[in-house]
DNA sequence: GGGTATTAAACAAACGTTTAATTAATTTTG
DNA sequence: CAAAATTAATTAAACGTTTGTTTAATACCC
């Protein structure tokens, strides 16, 4: 079990995610996280070692992990194959878009960043993600629901890649549908169902035999 | 007219966005670019005044522009509106994986970027796609061919996404169908495919109204 | 020889991190 | 329970690098 992490310790976490996902890693300083946060700036390498090691810390605190969620899926026998997978959509859209400043981070490091822990560190929940979802279209597939040529990866590539370019092109999506007068809890409503009907739509229709 | 570039502005140019992509902007120190160019770190603020106008000048140089390609696909008589749509897709797909690099730096850019020029350009080169997006899928409809009620942001954010996020995450793709022993060309030209497909069939099914 | 190209060196500013000193909090002890 | 001892938290300053850019001198070319 990790030491839990002190007040200031969060602080300087939540501060740092923001300003990275505004200006990048290497764009933001520590004396530009310590200031924002209305710490001294020693203080980042006294509690993480390093700014570095600051920025695993975020990666380990906010990686989607949907292990649980998804075992908790596969035995439900209420729902069937495509509920299922409309679940697990769902579970994406509501894990990336209430997740927003690090799934920003993440967009970004997954191609610049360098560090060994972070890349591992994703390359696992990648792998470990992508499982799950085999898992839930094969069982389709076993039951005659789904189709048999179906490509997987190619499937979580359109979940993912459909709701990442929306999360960086949200004011274009915006200013598109004339929202900017919206509250930003019902913008967030708004495009999370919209969303959630077209890619709904999407799987439907790749991997059931009919419309 | 801009004046042409020397044989060195371009080795700099195309140097830089190799390592941009791979480390980023701030990642990447003037130093970095002129030793793997094997020219002279003055030379880049000699010809370009800035590594921000350097930045500027790559994304001048390969920014996106499918305006005259789309024209034509407008105004082709032998194509009906899914064949458009279709001949779209492949665009995107043509455009954005021989432009990988660049892409890969667009990606980060996109969220990280604070340089005004460059967010105009890149705000001006959705606006202009998307309008033309626009206009191929109203055709479409006018015609008869496509349901009415389509939201086309979500079409272009499928599109884009699913491209884009496949871009990221080649090396996984390459590992999980054990294409690891392809040559490079040979691997690119499947993955055109794979998407070229995948997409497809998700427009024909969102577009249309039968499968 | 006059304009362009190229160079090594120097520039100040910003970078991440460490240090040494001080304050605050906690624990130990009488 | 208070005083002393110990540990933890916090600070401003300094450290050595690295940053992007400029300079002034030199080489090149028509």
């Amino acid at each position: 079990m990790k030491p839990s992490l002190s007040i200031k310790q969060v602080q300087l976490l939540d501060t740092a995610e923001t300003l990275f996902s505004q200006k990048g890693f290497d764009g933001t300083s520590v004396r530009d996280i310590a200031e924002a946060a209305g710490i001294n700036t020693a203080m980042i390498s006294y509690y993480f070692g390093s700014k570095e090691k600051l920025m695993e810390e975020i990666f380990e605190r906010k990686s989607l992990n949907i292990k649980e969620k998804v075992a908790d899926l596969l035995k439900d026998d209420s729902l069937d194959p495509l509920e299922k997978m409309y679940s697990l959509v769902d579970m994406y859209i509501e894990g990336i878009l209430s997740r927003k400043t690090f799934h920003r981070i993440l967009l970004c490091e997954q191609i610049i960043n360098q560090n060994p822990s972070i890349i591992t560190l994703v390359d696992k929940m990648k792998t470990k993600n992508s499982e799950y979802i085999n898992d839930l279209i094969r069982l389709g597939q076993k039951k005659g629901m789904f189709k048999k040529n179906i490509d997987i990866p190619m499937m979580t590539n359109t979940l993912v890649g459909t709701i990442s370019h929306t999360l960086v092109n949200l004011d274009f999506y915006k200013s598109y549908h004339h929202l900017e007068n919206l509250k930003d809890e019902e913008f967030e409503r708004v495009v999370k169902k919209k969303l959630s009907v077209h890619i709904k739509n999407i799987y439907k229709a790749i991997l059931t035999h009919e419309s």
